[in-house]
DNA sequence: GCAAAAGTGTTATATCTACACCCATGC
DNA sequence: GCATGGGTGTAGATATAACACTTTTGC
């Protein structure tokens, strides 16, 4: 078995985690996760987390010790690779391949000084090609809610059909008619009833939960 | 600016390049090519055409120097990215990312002896986890006939609606409806009539041709 | 004239879209 | 009792699915 050319790449993974901001009511607007980059190449910028591939580690693994490493962020509900980015000048400072992920997950209350929030729709300038990442990561999401179960990245164990419709206008950015919507979510199998309704100063909302909590994909279509 | 950590890994690209089977009449059998390894490991196995990503080569390109350099293959007709294969284990040698490409391409008379067009349904053993890497092509495939003009990646410029619809049924493996076949790729404008007719020993068909030749992500759907 | 594929419309059914009011609660 | 969001049904329009025969050519 003749050896392999020497390693000449260095491989890292970049995530783009999606959450929900919470202020306000309602299920809030989506919101992606950057670190301030310390040092050069664009030091003081915003970018992606992402770390190098260690030799022995898998790709998900490193996503998930990124993750868990630097602000403080739960395990993702949802995790599903993107693409991989592999211009030979994508890092000034030499060859990165970058495969990109998308998370989603419920956003926690604080995360650490460096680390910040953006609503998807208004992105700071971002280092490297992460706006083409971050791009990438909202073109997955908005389609697959439409043909997926998706949306349960985003959401708690239980949630109302109103919060569930709420995540679908935020991330889409436009309204969807109630009734049709609850139709078929409901048709669909997507969600079931669950124990307990949502209190409020109002009328209270039964609570739902998703039929499954991984990725399935619809045989039809919630119309958006 | 800090200089990078050391080079740990190696990249390659593989290309799952599907076509069709020209024998009999009509749109052939969807087929995919393959190289028999000369070595180990795996030697004598089929393997899916790749090779390591060169310093200063973009990914792209990586994949067209593979296609031109080996099987005389014309320049893909469509070309994009399925997925990028990372388990530390995959390649017994050592460790291998693999970014993954779908390429559509009509098939050529004929290729090198070491060379080999399989139908997609029936696959030999392939080496590495390449069985997987084509279950994601065709996956891929299958998943965007219906909503977008891909298959122009698989016919020459001009077609037959008829020719076309055997692309379809090929690749989904089971038949359409003609008459609903055609009303929709027509109302849906994916297809233009072109000049001239197509003959053989029945009634001339008249010829069409897409009309965009690059990939288009349609607002509805075929109905496959 | 016969075999072979091209070409063409209609109808019943299902789905989608648009739309407005009453209900249950907290305060 | 009032403000707030929760919850529900229908009708008209649109899209889908199923279906068979005539046309044109080569031989």
């Amino acid at each position: 078995m003749s050896p392999l050319p020497a390693a000449e790449h260095r491989v890292a993974v970049d995530v783009v985690t999606i959450a929900l901001d919470e202020t306000g009511s309602g299920a809030g607007s989506p919101v992606f996760l950057t670190l301030r980059r310390p040092r050069d190449p664009f030091a003081g910028d915003w970018a992606l987390p992402g770390t190098l591939v260690r030799p022995d580690e898998s790709l998900e693994s490193a996503v998930l010790r990124i993750l868990g490493d630097g602000p403080g962020l739960p395990r993702p509900r949802h995790l599903e690779q993107l693409a991989t980015f592999g211009g030979p000048r994508r890092d000034p400072r030499g060859r990165v391949f970058s495969v990109s992920y998308l998370a989603l997950a419920p956003r926690p209350a604080e995360v650490r000084r460096t680390a910040r929030w953006w609503p998807v729709e208004a992105p700071p300038p971002l280092a490297f090609d992460h706006a083409a990442i971050v791009d990438a990561a909202l073109r997955r999401l908005r389609g697959k809610l439409s043909y997926s179960n998706v949306a349960y990245g985003l959401l708690p164990d239980t949630f109302t059909l109103s919060e569930l419709q709420a995540v679908y206008e935020a991330v889409l950015g436009h309204p969807l008619d109630k009734r049709n919507f609850r139709k078929k979510v409901l048709a669909l199998g997507v969600v079931t009833e669950a124990a307990g309704q949502r209190r409020g100063p109002h009328r209270p909302a039964q609570l739902y939960r998703f039929r499954d909590t991984e990725l399935v994909v619809l045989d039809d279509v919630i119309p958006v």
